[in-house]
DNA sequence: CTGAAAGCGCTAACAT
DNA sequence: ATGTTAGCGCTTTCAG
């Protein structure tokens, strides 16, 4: 098993040394023309393909980065995925996928294959903000990215301003009419899920709105757990007039929470949620905070593949911009049209 | 960058030779069992972790099995990503996912990777049942299983039978009631949509009828193919009185394209579809051909496995049951209940 | 500009 | 039972 031909063997062919085939290869330019091109037709004529193992041994350096994505079943995940692939295979890395299910346990193992395996580098998206321990990667001084959710180490991060963002889509909602704004929120330890919580917050501040403890209700960002959150505040006698859901599959849960008591939006209750979600497209026209999926992941890439080349500034920051898109679930005006 | 403890500063911690070190690390029965303990105290000690690339060099075998699935978006792919990953697991084997997007190009270049990277096999979702092209990793001599999907050449394969799921689905819709069956069909060279296209096919020349050319039509797997394959079918003067999508996906196109004509399944048409969509719970319940996933996964990988270890019988070729789900969407009964 | 030689970290013959 | 040695395939000094 394995790749038969060596580049001694296209050394031999092309009567040259194995040290000249290697400089062609990597496109060292002084080489003489006439070599190099006895060189190429012979890995052509032979169907020479590196040994990348071999070549990381040596360069100790790998061309492969690790993506540890916390849901592979959320489609905002797998659109950021596509940045990360691009910008990677842009500079000649390629990408392995991981998904850790948001399960620490799932995801120090992922860790540490990523450690032993000698990545270049490791886009993370993490499962806990506390609990996360990217130490296997440290000790390797293999650097970290971590996208849309940061930790409590210090790496760097890209990621939108969840906090404006809940904020924006919730003071929608007051403004639309609503008094009484329930939000599914996301588990404890995810920085996302508090950000989105503080925005929510601040928005019913700013409209000098008391928070209603009661009003909120923890969901795990899962469709399950949405629903269930959001059958608790249906289910109130008091129901809200409005729901914020923190992200997409917990909208999900949420509709579907709905339907199950015929209730409808915007007639019988306003919604607004976060991420974005064409792949739903049959729902009604949903209100949502939107994230630039693809850029996010290409910004990520971009910024590992500093650290991997020998950046060593101190750990970066990006914070994007989320939109708010006002539709039908939210709009009692384009309804009535 | 890198492990910098070997096995070399083990063994000199530990008072033994490299050779002993790496025995007592591959669990190599004659060892003295002092030496033994001396030699994974040092290994604690110093953090030790072997560096599995001068590994996979020396013994010219990796323990990584590629997945390249074909549309990282259905879920219907990321359920089957869990069996994998639990049963490579299971023998000390780790798992990189490649989403080839159902592009034969991407595909390319990640069995090229594959190859390269001296996976020790790859598990194919084939973005093309003539068209995949899996040479180079017959070449590197690196079995192939494929998944879902069949291709031309002689590899194993796990999958469903689709010809009866579907004609079982299609079956249900005649009994049903309908009698203009109309066929949202997958691309023309996946096997799995041929077969369930063939699967309709069956059903209605079963019961007797014409296969009308007109109600079938083309989609890509995908949300938009099947939108407007759905759209153009609903436009016919003569409407289909029932709708069979076949994926899950296009089933989805289909729920959007009928929402936007003010349609309902079962009242308007009664509908079915392939794959679980539990995802999309707010959606009227759906009837659908449901496979097991996960399963699928684990056998394909035990295959896999087997071959790693050097089986070489003849490409086997697993069929697994497809099972029909009846729910409100094709239900007159259920629906008048 | 090219080649010879060393060595990345590990394991597997071969010796002892 | 343990150690010594060679070498997986590649790149990179160092000579020439």
């Amino acid at each position: 098993m394995g790749s038969r031909v060596t580049i001694r063997d296209v050394a031999a062919v092309a009567e040259v040394s194995p040290a000249t085939v290697s400089r062609v290869l990597n496109a060292d330019e002084r080489v003489a023309p006439e070599l190099r091109e006895r060189v190429l037709a012979a890995v052509e004529r032979l169907g020479y393909r590196p040994n990348s193992q071999a070549r990381s041994l040596r360069t100790q350096a790998t061309r492969v980065i690790g993506l540890i994505i916390s849901d592979i079943q959320n489609p905002f995940f797998t659109s950021l995925v596509r940045g990360v692939e691009d910008a990677a295979q842009a500079s000649g890395y390629s990408v392995v996928l991981a998904n850790s299910d948001e399960d620490l346990g799932k995801e120090q193992q992922y860790l540490r294959v990523a450690a032993a395996e000698q990545m270049a580098g490791v886009i993370l998206s993490p499962a806990s903000s506390s609990r996360t321990r990217i130490g296997e990667l440290v000790h390797e001084e293999i650097p970290v990215v971590t996208i849309d959710r940061r930790i409590a180490a210090d790496v760097d991060s890209v990621a939108v301003d969840n906090v404006a963002g809940a904020r924006q889509a919730v003071e929608h909602l007051l403004q639309t009419g609503a008094r009484r704004v329930g939000v599914i929120a996301g588990p404890e330890d995810v920085s996302t899920a508090a950000d989105r919580l503080e925005g929510y917050r601040a928005a019913l501040r700013a409209a000098g709105l008391a928070v209603d403890p009661e009003l909120i209700v923890r969901g795990d960002f899962r469709i399950d757990g949405g629903h269930r959150a959001a059958a608790r505040l249906l289910d109130r006698p008091d129901r809200p007039d409005a729901l914020f859901a923190a992200n997409n599959l917990m909208l999900i849960g949420t509709l579907d929470a709905m339907a199950e008591r015929g209730l409808t939006a915007p007639a019988d209750l306003l919604l607004a949620g976060f991420d974005e979600m064409s792949w739903a497209g049959f729902a009604p026209p949903l209100t949502l905070v939107e994230q630039p999926t693809y850029e996010i992941g290409r910004l990520a890439t971009q910024m590992l593949l500093r650290r991997i080349a020998g950046g060593t500034a101190a750990a970066e920051h990006v914070v994007l911009e989320a939109t708010l898109k006002v539709r039908a679930s939210s709009d009692l005006v384009r309804r009535a049209v």
